[in-house]
DNA sequence: ACGGGAAATGTCAGCGTTGTCCGAGTTTGT
DNA sequence: ACAAACTCGGACAACGCTGACATTTCCCGT
């Protein structure tokens, strides 16, 4: 008594007395159907347990499926999930569905889970970029898949693109804090090689350079490897014969870090990270925030609007960023 | 020059001057083509841009797809998707993708959504089971589609089923606190309809009656309301002529509420909540924890062994909590 | 009663792939 | 040297559905 087979069109209509495409009427069209028959129809599909296969119809219909991939480089990073919340938000408005691949931040997957998804048709295909290089898509491109990068721009692709005010976002930050006559401020984050991360220690430096501190090389903490935590690359800075009096973090993973050394720290540090979290207010952290969630629908926005006007140029969109003052970033110096 | 028609294996086949079942063979099977041949096709292929139609294929061998479907109440929650990045990760060993929907808690779409992803001719259904009944999905069931109910278990259908050690996780919370000699505990939760939320009362309750405290009602804040914040909840419990000296949370939205409100409280309330958080170490929260990683995975599992064995019977998982001690649930009764 | 036009239903082919079956060419065994 | 076995490649049909087009049915006015 396992699987039987399942129920198909000429099924029902076998059994309802009538041909397969009043059937598949009945199911899609809607049209021209007397209300006698529909009712048989539905009856007889009831019975045989019908569903219409999407398969086949996407196939007669010329290929196109109502999915768009997302593909994602690490899963567990809630920031990206949260931009994922975003997608399949805006998506379904359209009656389109998500689906979520991950290429587990390895550059070398990211072509062959692509490929995969590509081969399942999907309707337009949103990523962020992992690898070097992007051109593998041009192809398809080419052939109308709307591809839109998230995050970060992709490399040597003409594609749409939203990502954060990375630079403005964290002069900003660092500007606060030299506003309040902050000098000596430390930066950390990882891993440096990404595109975020280059942009944010840009806006850093050059918030710093404008009030003309021009040598900031021994505040930034850059590791790559992610066995050395944001703890100990705020410690390290802590513990250089002048240590910073403020400290701004490149990423969300920076900021638990920072929190947990700078708690009881006195005299206390200034800190801002970036991206905001829960429990940032009631910790009294500031932080550069912005919306994840339209990080996300923007990117689906992008996408569908490729798909009504697929001759439209290429969008590159920023999404703003704003800096949230809640104590932490308004400690001054200790004079 | 736009959207030019993609090419076929027939397309493919012409320009190598083979049939296209030679060329089938070289992107499929990979059995019986003399390397020449492969090359020749592979090359051709390259030129046209060619890209299997797993539509057409996975039609073709008999309406199997590669995708599991998870379908989601509540895509900010970041609960789901961590369990989600479990499932993922799982699905990926076993070489498949899988699509994200979301019901927006509303019991309504379920039916919905689930019958647009089994349109899909997904391989697998994984829920979190919104609406009251779920035995709209036995045909699909008796048809060999596996369906895993997940964090709750489904109603009115056989299905195979993960869920938390609720009740357990959270009566040991509780015999922590009796242990330590509170009696007036209160309880945060909301919504209180909800599986998860029943099982935590229960488990809530059967501690406090251990310790002979049967009236616990004017402790239980169990609002429906959303509007009624976590935050509310626990000031209305500290309000009362004789309030708690210890408060649990039923759910991950309830600690934050509780952390904001108890930090400054004297003499201080002990707390644990349920589901762990970044910073709860810094904070020293005492929580019940769980993997909600491992949730997801063997949700995930549960499917594949479904389909790897068709005929097993049903399989109810429990996933296992523990208690971790940070300090707020050791806080004792002021004396 | 009859023609005409709209509504209801049917026929047929084909979307792009692969499974089955078959044939031609090549190698191997005795 | 000849059958047997094996390799490589092709023709054809079918997966379940729908678009184009054909046909039947029904209703209405005159």
């Amino acid at each position: 008594m396992t699987t039987q087979s399942r129920a198909t069109l000429a099924d029902v209509a076998r059994l309802a007395g009538v041909s397969s495409k009043t059937v598949s009427r009945v199911f899609a069209d809607a049209g021209n159907v007397s209300v006698d028959t529909r009712e048989r129809v539905l009856g007889s599909a009831k019975r045989l347990r019908f569903r219409p296969n999407n398969l086949a119809r996407n196939l007669r219909r010329g290929g196109v499926t109502n999915t768009v991939a997302f593909v994602i480089g690490d899963l567990t990073n809630p920031f990206y999930f949260t931009v994922a919340a975003g997608i399949e938000r805006e998506l379904a408005l359209h009656g389109l569905t998500m689906v979520l691949a991950s290429t587990d931040d390895s550059p070398d997957s990211e072509e062959r889970v692509v490929d995969a998804l590509l081969s399942q048709r999907v309707r337009a295909l949103l990523l962020i970029p992992i690898a070097e290089d992007q051109s593998y898509l041009d192809g398809e491109r080419q052939l109308g898949t709307p591809v839109v990068s998230v995050d970060r721009p992709a490399r040597n692709l003409i594609a749409d693109s939203v990502v954060l005010q990375n630079r403005l976002g964290m002069a900003e930050a660092v500007r606060s804090l030299t506003a309040i006559g902050h000098r000596k401020i430390g930066f950390i984050s990882n891993p440096s090689g990404i595109y975020t991360q280059r942009e944010r220690l840009a806006g850093y430096r050059e918030a710093l350079r404008e009030v003309g501190v021009t040598h900031t090389g021994h505040w930034e903490r850059l590791d790559d490897d992610p066995a050395v935590s944001a703890e100990q690359a705020v410690q390290s800075l802590l513990a250089l014969p002048d240590p910073p009096t403020a400290i701004v973090a490149g990423n969300n993973r920076g900021s638990a870090g920072a929190v947990r050394v700078l708690r009881d720290q006195d005299p206390p540090v200034a800190f801002i990270g970036f991206d905001d979290f829960e429990l940032a207010d009631a910790l009294g952290i500031s932080v550069v925030a912005y919306d994840p969630i339209e990080l996300g629908r923007t990117a689906a926005r992008l996408a569908l609007g490729h798909l009504a006007e697929p001759d439209a140029f290429t969008k590159q969109v920023e999404i703003p960023t704003r800096l949230i003052r809640r104590g932490s970033g308004e400690i001054p110096p200790p004079r």
